[in-house]
RNA sequence: GGGCGAUUAGCUCAGCUGGCCAGAGCGCCUCCUUUACACGGAGGAUGUCGGGGGUUCGACUCCCUCAUCGCCCA
């Protein structure tokens, strides 16, 4: 028997990980599960998060996303992967971890004692100054130990956090950037680019983040519009003959001058280009040179020259060989050449000089000025501009290849507008800085040779260098952009570089990649190149932007700002700090969580959320569950019948109600599946909602209870259509609520037994219902609309009378012509029931007895006998606003139909259509005037 | 400076290739604890569709322009 002491309100915790366990332990997320012969294969590379992260909000609405679809796809017979993994994140991971070695000493302590603090550094890092920064005290070995032992700590926590939502990814396939296999994937893609000449080595101004001390790429240096000043400074000309006027938003850098630039067509200084000024303070002799970047409309037209410290001076520095002095160090520290401001912070350095400069008549005044400021994306600090030997990926040829991959189609955006963003940047795409002077990666396979110099670049470590036999070789110290690798992830996780591999074979490309606008260059883009160069093949085809998610506000979700929504509490419930205050969540589960997230997508556009909104969502879940409560205890209260093919169920005496909301079912099928086709989560989630709510709870629920007291014939026969019906949108609800939908089908199938519902164990391995046009049913969508507005017009009378729903009532319902009040008496017992009547009298032009209420629904009139207990002036109110907004339609309708120019151009369809509802509407104004009089 | 998105009910948003008397959820008002559900039911109110032009028989929808907000690139 089944269990049916099922709790009144639906309780998330007591289901969902019972659930998921019997899921995950039964193999249903393994590939291909549930997959049918001759369906195709559909695979989704998850975007791996960071494996020491922790999941938030924008992690749940991602793979609440790719979850919908892989559900989807799998119920559909597809041969489903969804390919999880986690990624080693290296700035973001090794400075969490420097901070906790320099700071936390209960990590210290239980940092395995394999770890030797302070130990030198054996092959310590010339770059940088080791002074004050702890990870570099601590050495390389040790430092990465450090770094194991925390990702085997706190690893693995997002992907728990994954199985809380529901994520039904292969778990058994899981992989993490750093190993072995992805490693190696890692190595031979660089050495294969390097082969081609696609990775080189060079020395380039770069992004220099002196924060986490590494170069970075272009793409990881956000620009902000920062307050500044542009000041001016004299500089004295070696003969004492005057001086010049140089104006800089960096004084500071002045230290590193090897040139003031003037325009050679500019009258004032042609006269000075040869000649040399003094730097102030350090007396350095310097040229003054023409070059075309000096702009004579700016300023005084004079600029000076800082070529190791601003990529444009960098460029003057090229053409005129001007030397490089580099005056601020890498960890942001002024260097000795700026004399006695040696080792002072960059910006601490500006202040003094600024003093400085005043006292000593340098400084000649300054503007303030508006300029945008590079600023490291993970750090915050501000970018300083440094000239140093780094390993780079030659763009151009890669991104070449990858713009006729999109603009044929072959890899689509959604939504479309993404196109052109992506196009953009592949189209002005710079060459890529891929090394990193940080430890936690994946180590560069390049080794340098004592003896000759040269390069060896190898998959295995050479032992000896390939040039001249050296075995005075070592391996580059820096590691790869963490993007490398991720750029790799669709193939790497499948076996590649083995092209034997079985899963490679079967599942790439992959399908779809979900993911957010914020990461199109880093990873999209940089995917499709890898693939193309790696397996002549795209990533996948198609690539689904979703929205952010951002707090009521509209503002982004930060830690630093307070207000993040943290989804494992919305899941589970605890108590949460947003937007300042505690917020205490009763646990909405992961249903819940998901079903809002859905509904609120809507073609990628972001998500205000706030804490309560959630709330729809529970408050849905628990209407499913009770709906399924009603469902099971009547359906174990009558044996049903083994009828539960479409086929079958179409032989069965089915009455107007049935025909109706089977009907309803089909269209819904069909506009769930063209949503979730689309990527239309919103419409998917509301069609499933409006159906299930609207129409079978509402409507076809409320009329089973008639049919179910009648019992008999009829009473089976509605148990069926209700199983039918139950069953089916518990599958159209699955892909978005996974968890509850589970549970009540398995217990829906335990009540209705039979070997026909035995066809799997679960529901999400079950078949996506399709469309079964012998269970559509013409006429009967507007046959049902017209009995609902009778029945509505009813109870609006009864409550305008403020009596209670139950109270039974006569009503008479005056018919415009025979054939409607002949169709009418057809469908007298369904009208009578959810209209509440004690008695109804049907018929066309029906007199309006004594002291009744009348009511108009388009061409019919309710008159309901309610003498005295209606407010007659509220009522005529209502009326006449109707009448109003009627007569304003008609108005329109009418001058349109007198155009003649609408008549000529419109569709026929449309003119047609047009005279049919204005003759509606005149009928109906007609009975509502006629109305109004007797009022 | 260039590009993109948004602006529709008190709030959050739908409204797709022009043709409904412009919709939903939350909130609000009235009634109802009826044997699936008060995390509920029934009924109801609420809109110069950001402003201004234009195209069209017809514009929330297309074009131009302005305003406000947000994002991206430089």
């Amino acid at each position: 028997m089944p269990q049916l002491d099922l709790p009144k309100s639906y309780e998330a915790a007591a289901v969902e990980g019972d659930v998921y366990q019997r899921w995950e332990s039964t193999g249903c997320f393994k590939a291909g599960a549930g997959a049918r012969p001759g369906k195709p294969a559909y695979s989704i590379a998850i975007p791996p998060p960071n494996v020491t992260g922790v999941l938030h909000i924008g992690h749940a609405l991602n793979n609440t996303l790719q979850d919908t679809l892989i559900r989807w796809r799998r119920m559909q017979g597809h041969d489903v992967l969804w390919q999880p993994g986690t990624d080693h994140a290296g700035i973001a991971t090794e400075s969490v971890v420097a901070k906790l070695i320099q700071s936390d000493q209960d990590f210290l302590k239980d940092l395995s004692a394999a770890v030797i603090a302070g130990e030198q550094p054996p092959d310590a890092d010339a770059t940088r100054t080791p002074t004050g920064y702890d990870r570099d005290r601590f050495g390389r070995a040790p430092f990465l130990k450090a770094v194991w032992f925390f990702k085997a700590r706190s690893g693995g926590t997002i992907v728990k956090q994954l199985r809380l939502l529901g994520a039904s990814c292969d778990w058994s396939r899981e992989r993490f950037t750093l190993d072995d296999g992805l490693s190696h994937a890692v190595r031979v893609q660089f050495v294969r680019l390097y082969q081609q000449g696609l990775i080189y080595r060079g020395t380039r101004m770069v992004n220099w983040c002196p924060v986490q001390r590494t170069a970075l790429s272009d793409d990881e240096v956000d620009h902000i519009e920062k307050n500044g000043h542009l000041w001016k400074l004299r500089y004295d000309l070696e003969d004492h003959s005057g001086s010049i006027v140089v104006e800089t938003t960096r004084p500071e850098t002045f230290f590193g001058d090897t040139a003031v630039a003037v325009n050679p067509s500019d009258e004032r200084y042609r006269a000075l280009i040869g000649k040399r000024v003094r730097l102030p303070i350090i007396g350095r002799l310097i040229p003054i040179v023409g070059d075309e970047h000096a702009d004579p409309t700016k300023g005084s037209g004079a600029v000076k020259i800082t070529p190791a410290h601003d990529p444009n001076d960098y460029l003057v520095g090229q053409r005129h060989q001007l030397p490089l002095v580099r005056c601020i160090g890498f960890d942001g520290l002024m260097t000795a050449e700026a004399g006695p401001y040696a080792g002072l912070d960059r910006f601490v350095c500006r202040k003094q000089l600024i003093k400085d400069f005043e006292a000593s008549g340098v400084l000649l005044g300054a503007t303030e000025i508006v300029h945008s400021v590079g600023h490291g994306e993970r750090s915050g600090a501000p970018i300083e501009p440094m000239v140093t030997e780094q390993w780079f990926v030659k763009m151009g040829p890669l991104a070449e290849r990858a713009i006729p991959e999109t603009t044929s189609g072959r890899v689509a955006f959604h939504p479309e507008r993404w196109t052109k963003v992506y196009l953009d940047w592949l189209a002005n795409v710079r060459d890529w800085c891929i090394s990193r002077q940080i430890w936690w990666g994946h180590r560069i396979p390049a080794w340098h040779c004592a003896t000759c110099r040269q390069i060896t670049v190898a998959v295995a470590e050479p032992g000896r260098c390939a040039h001249c036999g050296s075995s005075h070789v070592s391996q580059d110290p820096d590691v790869l952009d963490t993007w490398f690798s991720s750029a790799l992830w669709p193939f790497s996780t499948l076996g590649w570089p083995d092209l034997d591999d079985p899963a490679l074979a079967r599942y790439f490309p992959t399908s779809t990649l979900v993911t957010d606008r914020g990461i199109i260059y880093f990873w999209v883009a940089r995917m499709v190149m890898a693939s193309l160069f790696a397996l002549d093949r795209k990533p996948f085809s198609d690539v689904y932007i979703h929205g952010t998610v951002l707090d009521e506000r509209g503002e982004k979700m930060s830690k630093s700002k307070g207000n993040g929504i943290d989804p494992v509490v919305m899941i589970q419930g605890g108590t949460q700090r947003y937007l300042g205050k505690d917020y205490t969540c009763p646990g909405y589960g992961a249903d819940a969580l998901r079903f809002t997230l859905l509904d609120m997508t809507t073609e990628g556009q972001d998500l205000k959320l706030s804490p309560t909104r959630f709330e729809s969502g529970r408050n849905f879940a628990n209407k499913v569950w009770n709906a399924g409560r009603f469902v099971l205890i009547n359906l174990s209260q009558r044996p049903l019948a083994q009828a539960v093919t479409a086929e079958q169920l179409a032989t069965l005496p089915l009455g107007f109600p049935e025909q109706w909301i089977l009907g309803r079912l089909q269209t819904a099928i069909a506009d769930c599946t063209s949503a979730l086709e689309k990527f239309r989560y919103s419409e998917y989630a509301n069609g499933a909602y409006r159906f299930f709510r609207d129409d079978l709870c509402d409507w076809y629920v409320e009329w089973a209870k008639r049919r179910f007291k009648a019992d008999g014939e009829h009473a089976a026969m509605a148990a069926q259509v209700l199983s039918y019906c139950f069953d089916a949108v518990l599958r159209l609800l699955h892909p978005g609520m996974p968890f509850i939908t589970e549970f009540l089908w398995q217990q829906l199938q335990a009540t209705v037994g039979g070997a026909a519902w035995q066809e799997q164990r679960f529901l999400m391995l079950s078949a996506w219902p399709e469309p079964q046009k012998i269970l559509y049913f013409s006429g009967t969508a507007e046959r049902m609309a017209e009995r609902q507005a009778l029945v509505t017009a009813v109870r609006h009378i009864r409550n305008l009378a403020q009596l209670a729903d139950a109270t039974p009532l006569a009503a008479v319902f005056a018919a415009p012509d025979p054939a409607s009040a002949a169709a009418l008496e057809i469908d007298r017992e369904f009208l009578v029931d959810r209209a509440a009547l004690s008695d109804a009298l049907i018929a066309e032009a029906a007199k309006k007895p004594a002291g009744s209420v009348t009511a108009v629904v388009g061409a019919w009139k309710v008159h309901v006998p309610l003498t005295g207990l209606v407010d007659l002036a509220k009522f005529r109110e209502q009326l006449a606003k109707r009448e109003a907004q009627l007569a304003k339609s008609i108005a329109g309708k009418e001058s349109r139909l007198g155009n003649a120019d609408y008549i000529a151009r419109a569709p026929g369809a449309q003119v047609e259509e047009t005279r049919a509802m204005l003759a509606a509407e005149q009928v109906e104004l007609a009975n509502l005037r006629e109305t109004l009089a007797g009022l």
